[in-house]
DNA sequence: TCTTTACTTGACCATACGGTCAGGATGCGC
DNA sequence: GCGCATCCTGACCGTATGGTCAAGTAAAGA
């Protein structure tokens, strides 16, 4: 007699738990660290028993490295709508949003992929030598055609991206102090639409890529 | 009877120590994190007994409070080239090269800067609220004045001082990413100016600030 | 030289943390 | 309904860590 209202299932609990659980990490990392996060903590929030979360993930190092992976995940997703694009302020204008989007969605995992990459990516190392790599190097290609074919200024493609990812994840890891200096009050809707629009006007016209 | 090769007299031994212990601290806070640190580290890097350190610095949060408050020092100081400049484009230019240099020269205390704000800045929001409110507010109204007086573009200061904070920044905060990317090898001196120079270009140019 | 003050340090302590485990509960296939 | 595999959890353990302390050493002051 399976029940629908509040699934019983096995399978069910199981992926409910294990994502009860990454959310909770995930909040818990981003907040202390991994070095100040504990267990304890993360399953109060949880509301399991300490216990279950070292049945789900058997080390606090491999829940860790489940929270990273996922929001890198999310990282790279952002990416297709560059692709996408037919030129560069169609395609940058719309990587800026993406991105915004996601800081202002998930900041405790821009957080947490932050303090990974600080702490030179004890983790994710791996990523970073292929995936990413891979990615920039693609993206990179796009732009240089872009730049070769006119449509935006000479510019090196990697500063470009660095300073893409640095500004918009900037809103997420260094939320704290954004909030603060806005006098305590989280950023509104309006705002966040002000910090958009800025940030696409002074990059697509410091390269050369407005209409 | 004073010597003047080593430092033995008191005072002298006091200050070299409590340099030794900071420097040691900023580094092992950086690659560690707060929670991550251990006094034992310190001691180590520092080629001290732990329990000297706990002479100097009662506690690992009073050793960590001083170690941020020597950040936002050094942090602030880059303003003076800011103030100092005639018009937009002498003073941001100045102010990316000023920063730039930090990261490139202080990674660790960048590092341990952008760790406390994203921990929600535990130690230093009273600086938060006060000085950095007072500065960013007073350099927003010279970029106001900047814009009124039609030497750049009409655009909102605080997300142009964001952006040029995000951006400076994250040559030190992620700079394990970009020397990855950078085939494992550090930034050398042409890639750095490089850097700085296309920022400079991007910004400038999309506020409208250019010759 | 003698006294006092400042500094140094190995040994020690209480606590908190990651992780274990045994035994019980619960749903699943037959 | 029954046996089995999965899931759950309170109690427990070893270790590492921040911090203390008392006894010693070296410099300053008189």
């Amino acid at each position: 007699m399976p029940q629908s209202k509040r699934p019983n299932s096995k399978k069910e609990r199981r992926l409910e738990n294990e994502k009860l659980i990454l959310s909770a990490a995930e909040k818990v990392f981003a907040e202390a660290g991994f070095g100040g996060a504990t267990m304890q903590l993360i399953a109060d929030m949880a509301g399991l028993p300490k216990a279950n979360l070292h049945y789900y993930f058997p080390t606090k190092e491999s829940l860790y490295r489940q929270v990273v992976q996922n929001i890198f995940q999310t990282w790279l997703q952002a990416a297709d709508i560059f692709d996408a694009a037919e030129g560069p302020e169609e395609g940058i204008g719309a990587y800026i949003d993406a991105k915004m989007e996601i800081s202002r969605r998930h900041p405790a995992g821009s957080k947490v992929w932050a303090s990974e990459v600080m702490h030179r990516a004890p983790v994710i190392q791996d990523y970073l030598e292929t995936t990413l790599m891979e990615w920039t190097d693609g993206r990179a290609k796009i732009i240089d055609r872009w730049i070769s074919e006119g449509r935006m200024a000479p510019i090196n493609p990697r500063h470009l991206l660095y300073m893409l990812w640095a500004t918009t994840q900037h809103y997420a890891d260094f939320g704290h102090q954004i909030e603060t200096l806005n006098g305590g009050e989280a950023l509104t809707d309006a705002q966040w639409e002000d910090a958009k629009t800025s940030i696409k006007q002074i990059i697509l016209r410091g390269i050369g890529a407005t209409g």
